[in-house]
DNA sequence: TATTGATCATAT
DNA sequence: ATATGATCAATA
């Protein structure tokens, strides 16, 4: 276990030392070895670089290194470097968005600042030849900022009026909300339509995918002066 | 094949 | 129980 990095330079030097390197040489140099298969392990990819790049420990609510404010998030993506999957953010609390401002929000909050961290997810290499990819520190620029508030208040005024059931993971343009839960028979508590509160399937905010690559085309593929 | 809905493991 | 880390599996 790495110690936490001082400063955001240090966590990317971090980041791009390991990249081109496959998950199976990272999990050996932290005395792991690598699932056959991510299906009992979904995790693994995002924990095993928290280990490496010294995220904070456990979960304390807060980023990923604390000190420096950033979030790190694996980003799953094809031969093509595009990626193969939406990225989970956190947890929809009900209670939490009624009346909250984005401005404020623990989702903004989140995603300030983030290390993204591409790594290679063709279903047909085993997880240990997978390999990571050039890191990017990234804040959302105004534009992004603009469509993740859009989105996220849509949300929060449907929720605080007791319509979360009608949300499906169609909505939204950069952001989703969809299940987040052991099983569909899980529930929590939020607001319904009659102003009282019901049990409802627990959900997640979720970027879409095809935000991440975006992101990413535009720092990785375009030239500076585009930026 | 892309997207939405369901699920798995771990730690607190 | 709930938050962390996500990918799997069914659907359109």
């Amino acid at each position: 276990m790495a110690p936490p990095p001082r400063t955001e330079g240090e966590l990317v030097e971090r980041a791009k030392a390991i990249a081109g390197r496959s998950l199976g040489e990272i999990a050996a140099g932290l005395g792991s070895t690598a699932p056959d298969s991510l299906a009992r392990a979904k995790g693994w990819v995002g924990q095993l670089l928290e280990r490496q790049l010294g995220a904070s420990a456990g979960n304390t609510g807060g980023p990923d290194f604390a000190a420096l404010g950033v979030e790190l998030k694996t980003l799953p993506v094809d031969v093509r470097g595009v990626p193969r999957e939406s990225t989970f953010l956190a947890v929809l609390s009900p209670a939490e968005l009624c009346g909250a401002r984005w401005e404020s929000s623990r989702l903004a909050a989140k995603l300030r600042r983030v290390l993204w961290v591409p790594v290679e997810a063709d279903p047909a290499t085993p997880p240990a030849a997978r390999r990571i990819g050039n890191p990017l520190l990234w804040s959302p620029d105004p534009g992004e900022e603009r469509a993740l508030r859009a989105d996220w208040e849509h949300f929060a005024e449907l929720v605080a009026a007791g319509y979360l059931d009608t949300l499906t993971g169609h909505a939204g343009q950069v952001l989703q909300v969809r299940p987040k839960a052991p099983n569909k028979a899980a529930r929590r508590l939020a607001p319904d339509a009659e102003g009282g509160q019901s049990p409802a399937l627990p959900r997640g905010f979720y970027l879409r995918a095809r935000f991440t690559a975006a992101l990413l085309a535009r720092h990785f593929l375009l030239p500076r002066a585009a930026r």
